[in-house]
DNA sequence: ATCACTTCTTGACCTAGATCAATGCACAAT
DNA sequence: ATTGTGCATTGATCTAGGTCAAGAAGTGAT
């Protein structure tokens, strides 16, 4: 059974109740017995955004690695009764280790495309992925940020005025 | 070796040819040995949204489960070399099927943000989770969808009028 | 019962980005 | 050279949804 190695507890939590920060490092796992919890991001105006619901029997956790910190407040939106699990990195085959960064990348775009403005999604495009830009059509990046290639061309008019 | 059972081969494509089609049946992954691939969605008023780039060394598939039609195209962007590989749903541990499964969702909410007015992101919210709508303030729902309090009660006033 | 607190609703106004249409520009084919 | 054909840019206008502010209605605590 693959939770042999790790620890694993049952804690009851109430209603508000915050069990992880952004910001933190944190290696949990939270399965929902019963009850109700959110995960969400702050942005930088302090407007929430709800990344995902977690119902009876599903499972929640800022899908961080080791040492980066998370992302994501998960707190409880009724009183619950939840099993957390620590993650073990050391036991992850690499094919696993693929899908969680895969998940990784999809959670902060969900995070950008519901919280930040064209501009600054095409800024963390271009520092994320700088070949890319140089590879694909502009109007190929628009479609990617959501946005039409009017919308794209002209921001990074504004961009490169401003500098 | 998890590739011990399934099978390979390597494959060379010419820009802006397809390899896979929205709404066919497929369970085959692409590794990008060189070149670029792209995965798409196509909207109702056919407009393309771009799910992901592929560049060297990356993994591009339709997250969809064997018998559930894609909702993605793939192509390339530059002549390409891959490597095609079926996917083998039997194999999986049922702790992989949870992740796949997520990333799954998450796809459907990336498309949605992109391509979907308010409106269709919630009623798609309440096919999806018609117990959650019951459990959480509606200012969650709207959270959730990445609109404010506000845009969500007018919409919810408009569907009720139109029916 | 009343006060405080929160959620939902409504109205008036504003803005980011969409849409539509025209123009310019590069590159390929003849 | 010239005629596409697709891409980027620009301008004018429109709209979905945001912001701000003010009620209304429910809920709990004293």
């Amino acid at each position: 059974d693959r939770n042999r190695n790790i620890k694993l507890k049952t804690i009851n939590v109430t209603k508000g109740q915050i069990l992880q920060r952004s910001g933190e490092l944190n290696t949990k796992v939270f399965t929902v017995e019963s009850g109700l919890l959110r995960s969400y991001s702050i942005d930088n105006k302090g407007k929430e955004h709800i990344y995902m619901f977690a119902p009876e029997n599903w499972i929640i956790t800022d899908n961080c690695e080791g040492d980066i910190p998370c992302d994501l407040y998960i707190d409880a939106i009724e009183d619950s009764t939840i099993t957390v699990t620590e993650k073990d990195f050391t036991k992850l085959t690499s094919d696993r280790k693929s899908l969680i960064k895969r998940i990784n990348v999809l959670q902060k775009r969900v995070i950008m495309l519901m919280s930040s403005p064209a501009v600054e999604r095409y800024q963390h495009f271009v520092e994320t992925y700088p070949d890319i830009i140089q590879r694909v059509p502009q109007r190929m990046i628009a479609s990617y940020l959501g946005i039409t290639p009017e919308a794209l061309s002209r921001l990074r008019k504004e961009i490169s005025k401003n500098k």
